[in-house]
DNA sequence: ATAAAATTTTAGACTAATCTAAATATTAAA
DNA sequence: TTTAATATTTAGATTAGTCTAAAATTTTAT
């Protein structure tokens, strides 16, 4: 009934949802990398279906919602499990999940779950929301108050000053990033990151404080 | 390059091309569940692909013949999987490896082997060819030395004698059954048998001679 | 407020995989 | 060996998903 290719389109409009203020077809022809000709068409396919609201807003129905959570449900924790069982290492599992992720049995995906432990972040240290859709709410500190030989996901800025968004940059760090605290020097509060097990980047207390994290361990 | 539904063909042929002389359209055509024209057009493509040797003889290439053991030995290793990781019921698992068997990432089917310490049947018995494509030759002894307790799978037959053939019809055994030894009586040879967790079987030593099983512990 | 630029939709075509119905070829039987 | 039955192939359609090119619409800028 419901294809792997609409299953895609899905998630990509609620991907694009989660960031954008309004997804347009450019954009979701982008990430899909097709031609705009095409996501016009399957959006007419997809509103037909009753997974967006509109053809106008392309915005996800309750059900089309609810498909895209039960695919990223099912992509993380199969990228989970071939990290923690297999031995994949965390940037290795993005394109077998997206091929996992379609396989079509709830009591396999909740068999998944249940072997796992119920995790709530994936590899990557994005959440994994449960069998309903509802994501677990991860808790949020500033880097500031980070503990040494840990290991975070940067999740968001305390502030979006231009010239503090621009430093940001300089450094190299980008939302989603695995950030393990090196040290922190107790002294002036400044902090010293591995980014993505690449990188060492130093930061100072102020620009810490304004940095938001999630626990990211890897068990 | 391959697709799924090209896979599946190849699995069939392979399949009808183990027990058949010759592989048939219509055969192709019962087994798949489609129409003969359908079979016979898929059959050029098949042929152009180089995954059939002969578009009036049907019969796999090396490359047809070694991609079928491939699917094969992915859709028996996950359903191992399901059966001993996930607590599946060895009957409930086939349709989810349908689905599992088309991932393609040969890491993966390696790491998961790995995982499942290189098994070498599945929760059914049957045999899982290894990465080159070998199946592993199964030790086949007669049902007479079977030991009590222990689970086989039922293999072949010694003789193909019409009444005998007959005997095992109305006793309701079929090859690739799971038989778990209940008890033998040691003064005549005798043996009793629980036929796929549902029916009790008794049998002659003068039967159970001309039975032939293979180990199938499910562990 | 209108022209230019960008975005979106429509039209028409293509491929893979399927179908039914008709034509052809093969096998079996009288 | 000629007919009857069975098996296979071809012809023509259909559906999902894609494309390019052109038309239509919306947005942005002067």
């Amino acid at each position: 009934m419901i294809s792997t290719t609409i299953e895609n389109y899905i998630k990509a409009i609620f991907y694009l949802g989660e960031t954008a203020t309004n997804v347009t077809v450019s954009a979701v022809a982008e990430r899909m990398q097709n031609s705009p000709a095409s996501v016009s068409d399957m959006l007419r396919r997809l509103y037909e279906k009753g997974l967006i609201e509109d053809k106008n807003n392309i915005t996800l129905t309750d059900q089309g919602s609810f498909l895209a959570k039960q695919i990223i449900r099912k992509h993380r924790l199969w990228e989970t499990f071939l990290v923690k069982t297999l031995d994949f290492k965390w940037d290795e599992v993005h394109s077998i999940a997206e091929q996992l992720e379609h396989v079509q049995s709830s009591l396999l995906t909740e068999r998944l779950a249940r072997f796992l432990e119920y995790p709530e972040t994936d590899p990557h240290g994005d959440p994994i929301p449960d069998k309903d859709g509802n994501f677990p709410d991860l808790s949020i500190i500033p880097l500031s108050e980070s503990e040494p030989g840990k290991s975070y996901i940067f999740r968001s800025v305390a502030t979006d000053a231009k010239d503090f968004l621009n430093h940001l940059d300089n450094k190299g760090l980008q939302l989603g990033q695995r950030w393990v605290i090196i040290e922190k020097e107790e002294f002036d509060g400044s902090v010293k990151l591995l980014v993505d097990d690449k990188n060492e980047v130093y930061l100072s207390e102020k620009v810490a404080k304004n940095l938001n994290i999630c626990s990211g361990e890897l068990d």
